[in-house]
RNA sequence: AGGAGUGUAGCAUAGCUGGUUUAAUGCGUCCGCCUCCAAAGUGGAAGAUCGCGGGUUCGAAUCCUGCCACUCCUG
């Protein structure tokens, strides 16, 4: 089906050079553009914004995205290799400097190898967000372009993904820790549904999609209607509407559950024996607190409580476990969402042999 | 062999002085949501013919009884 798509459009493209096609056109179907052998996939009702022939060449992002401990990276390096590429990693604890073992980072080895961004590039006690990756990152496209190399993202943190290959919106109002603060102690006494009712009355649209238990999200839209008076739902609808959704061609890697489960299990074990429990009693006696951000994620959070005496590192361990399967399975969640994503079964194949199915899907639409 | 006790969803339990649910709760499992903390936050669903059979009763997870399984005590 996919594939038939793919050759009418191509013939299409045949007949109708594409600067026949005025700039900024609104696609109506999903369209293949193909430039000296650059194609990217674009998708319906989304303006279009850069690239087109006579201007620079498109070069569309690679994404490999997918849940974790399905090889992302490993796969990521062999098509960088391949194709002269960097990778801009999307990964929002792997930003961390500090945070090595239990973000299953790409070792010297591998960063040797091929250019990685978006790694080692805040310290663990500095707030990072959304925004800042996707500037960071949009920063690191323009670098990676200008020196005519292929951009690849490959990362797990769906959020961080769409921000950037859908052109969001984002730094209009940034957070404002005083305001956070004070509302969620708020929440803390009154309950999420009080907010969520005060809410209601200053942003019904919003109110409406967030959950009166959905402290965090209840507590941003407050925020940033109080520092702007603006809804947050009408600053979200007018940035869907000025949004350049970024060329790029998405895969995603999976496999069968009870296989990307023990997979998580192995590389959980794995972290363990190179030294997490180290890592973590490392970053606590250099002075940050278990209740950093970071430090209260997957992995970290678990080994903080054992490090606490709160349990005992098996309990700790099979906790840490049973959380990946689970964000795994939320990551599933995510991607599985998004249409336009070309899955990749990773059971039985080597690193080459998926780096190979991306790269013969990639010659099936050129 | 005798005595005592326990059998309720995948697991752990509540209900057990008969009739308020349609057998409840936690964990797990499954599905979803997500626009500046996202490896965070959050919502929902499915799953049990209450060990098996018989009896008492208008009515049994609940009372009686036989069998089976497991646990403990005595020998």
């Amino acid at each position: 089906m996919f594939r038939n798509l793919c050759t009418i459009l191509k013939d299409l493209l045949t007949r109708f050079p594409l600067h026949a096609a005025p700039r900024n056109a609104t696609l109506r179907d999903a369209s293949i553009l193909c430039w000296r052998g650059d194609y990217a996939i674009l998708r319906p009702g989304k303006r279009v914004t850069c690239g087109w022939p006579g201007e620079a060449p498109i070069n569309p992002i690679l994404a490999i995205l997918g849940p974790t401990a399905t090889g992302k990276t490993e796969v990521g390096i062999r098509l960088a290799e391949a194709l002269g590429g960097e990778i801009i990693s999307a990964d929002s604890l792997a930003v961390y400097r500090g945070l090595d073992i239990g973000t299953a980072k790409p070792d010297s080895i591998e960063r040797a190898r091929i250019p990685f961004h978006l790694i080692d590039v805040s310290d663990p006690d500095a707030p990072f967000t959304v925004a800042r990756f996707k500037a960071l990152a949009e920063e690191a496209l323009r670098g990676i372009r200008a020196r005519g190399r292929r951009p690849l993202l490959v990362g797990g943190t769906g959020l961080y993904v769409k921000a950037l290959l859908e052109d969001y919106g984002l730094t209009s109002t940034p957070g404002n820790p005083a305001i956070r603060e004070r509302l969620d102690s708020e929440a803390a006494e009154r309950g999420s549904p009080a907010l969520h009712e005060r809410l209601a009355k200053v942003d019904s649209s919003a109110a409406a999609k967030i959950h009166p238990n959905d402290r965090v999200r209840i507590v941003r839209a407050l925020e940033v209607y109080e520092r702007t008076g603006v809804p947050i739902s009408v600053q979200q609808a007018r940035d869907a509407e000025n949004r350049s959704p970024c060329a790029c061609i998405k895969f995603a890697l999976s496999a069968a559950r009870e296989t990307l489960y023990a997979r998580i299990d192995r590389r959980v074990d794995a972290m363990l024996a190179h030294g997490l429990v180290d890592e973590v009693r490392g970053l606590l006696e250099g002075g940050y607190p278990d209740s950093l951000p970071p430090l209260r994620s997957l992995g970290y959070k678990e080994i903080c409580a054992y490090l606490r005496g709160d349990t005992d590192l098996d309990t700790a361990v099979s906790e840490i476990k049973l959380n990946t399967r689970r964000f795994a399975k939320r990551q599933w969640t995510w991607f599985r969402a998004d249409h336009e994503i070309i899955w990749i079964d990773v059971e039985h194949r080597s690193t080459e042999q998926v780096a190979a199915v991306v790269l013969s899907h990639m010659e099936a639409l050129r």
